[in-house]
DNA sequence: AACGCTGTGTAATAATATAACATATTTAAG
DNA sequence: CTTAAATATGTTATATTATTACACAGCGTT
């Protein structure tokens, strides 16, 4: 609750739409519904994107293309998500599970890397799907 | 060492390109190099990919929008893949980690979710690049 | 005042991927 | 062997996703 302050007008705009959506937005389909509020160009939107992805606010669904509001308010882990991903109907949900979050982080290779982020997301079929 | 025979004239010219690099290939550039061999169009290209990804033969690699061969002989795991990003120098290396793939296959979230296929990104630096 | 930093606005374009249509080849069944 | 289904091809056009380049505005620091 310290950096939602500085977020500029665009950022702000953009955040809030995507907070009221469950699901991951496209960033064309951004673009569309915030064109009312005076935003013209995918350029501005994008420029948004990336600064809210970078702070974590939001994160990017990376098979999709497409974004999503982090709900957990403790949220420092942008740079540690992981997501599940119903492909028949697309539901996208944000997964925070403490033991694999352990086994991730403490992940080593053989080859000396040094991470500092991750990203997984698990495919298959919602409850509502199967 | 039973579908490689099956493999159609497209699907092998672009398999033994990307079986060539040791890094992702994006398609444009395939489509690029494959010019020479008689693929004009970017479907024909994508449409092999597509192919070659469902058998394992390949894997995208979704951050980055490129394709890596499978190294692994008895990759069954079109559906489990882990992959280390170098965020400087872009180096990509599928991993087989036996513990991290157990975690990972066992994984099952509150939700009832029934999960058939996985992709994991780790980001960092590797050695040459820290 | 001068500078660095971040953000905005706009136009143009690059990069990634698919739709639609016509045809050919391979496979499996009758 | 014939037919039908499934898979692959070739081509054109188009959709979708994302960035480059340029001009300028606002703010805090020195
Ligand atoms: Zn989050
Ligand atoms: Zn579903
Ligand atoms: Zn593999
Ligand atoms: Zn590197």
């Amino acid at each position: 609750m310290q950096k939602q302050e500085t977020l500029s007008k665009n950022q702000k705009i953009i955040l809030d739409l995507i907070e009221k959506s469950d699901q991951p937005l496209k960033a064309y389909s951004i673009l569309f519904d915030v064109k009312k509020k005076g935003i013209n160009a995918p350029l501005q939107v994008y420029r948004a994107l990336n600064k809210l992805v970078k702070i974590g606010k939001i994160h990017k669904i990376e098979s999709r293309n497409a974004f999503i509001a982090c709900k957990n308010s403790k949220c420092q882990i942008a740079k540690a998500t992981v997501f599940s991903i119903c492909e028949s109907c697309e539901d996208v949900t944000e997964i925070h599970d403490h033991k694999l979050s352990e086994h991730l982080r403490d992940f080593k290779d053989n080859k000396g890397m040094k991470y500092n982020k991750y990203n997984l997301e698990f495919f298959g079929l919602c409850k509502k799907c199967v």
